[in-house]
DNA sequence: TTGACACATCAATATAAGTTGATATGTTAG
DNA sequence: CTAACATATCAACTTATATTGATGTGTCAA
């Protein structure tokens, strides 16, 4: 991933929206443990099930976690690849990484 | 800042908000080269002047980006240590870097 | 000091995202 | 087979975000 082609940014942006929520930062960081299921989840953010089913689809459809089902559960666990990304699009994007080889590129 | 005291979930939670979006993850790219004064981002994106001002407050409000006047000109440039603060949030988090030190903490 | 430029802000509107409560699906225990 | 459990999905609603066009503010040149 290099910054002067940022590949789908519409993917980053979709990743970036998925970590832009409160609740959904919580759920990251528990699972930074390890993976869990629903039902711990709920009892550690005191959620309501429904809501936390719908956090969880929305950190799953952005390729933030994975989810797999035992018996009656489902355990959810991050997806390290996808965070990886995401730390490399801040590295990339940073200032001085261009080392003044594009001055005034892409601005007209 | 460490995964265990994840500080101001909330300020991250303001930063991905930022990047969530296609517009603000061009001005990004573009800022990614050298500051920039609004209307080289204004001919680089052709967005309209007050749609570009509203996504550049978004990413000044969470710390991604400062500006600085000169004449008539306002330059954006982006900020290192947010984008650090945002690549270091992903890997801290990672799975993996708690080395089994908590295995079921946090959840009950 | 007037006019043009660069930018910010506002009000109105449109669209998207989050919450809640109810219902549906799949699984296991009895 | 049935009841209970874990989870997902849906519809209705509320709230947050983005876009547009108009107006306001600061700066410079003539």
């Amino acid at each position: 991933m290099s910054a002067t082609t940022l590949p789908d940014i519409g993917r980053a942006a979709q990743r970036f929206h998925a970590l832009s929520d409160e609740t959904r930062l919580e759920i990251v960081r528990l699972l930074s443990h390890g993976e869990r299921c629903v039902c711990e989840l709920q009892g550690a953010l005191d959620a309501a099930q429904s809501r936390l089913s719908f956090h969880l689809k929305t950190l799953k459809d952005a390729g933030l976690v994975s989810d797999r089902r035992e018996g009656r559960w489902v355990y959810y666990a991050l997806n390290r690849a996808a965070l990886d990304e995401v730390a490399e699009f801040a590295s990339d994007v940073k200032p001085g990484r261009h080392a003044g080889s594009c001055a005034r590129a892409c601005c007209g």
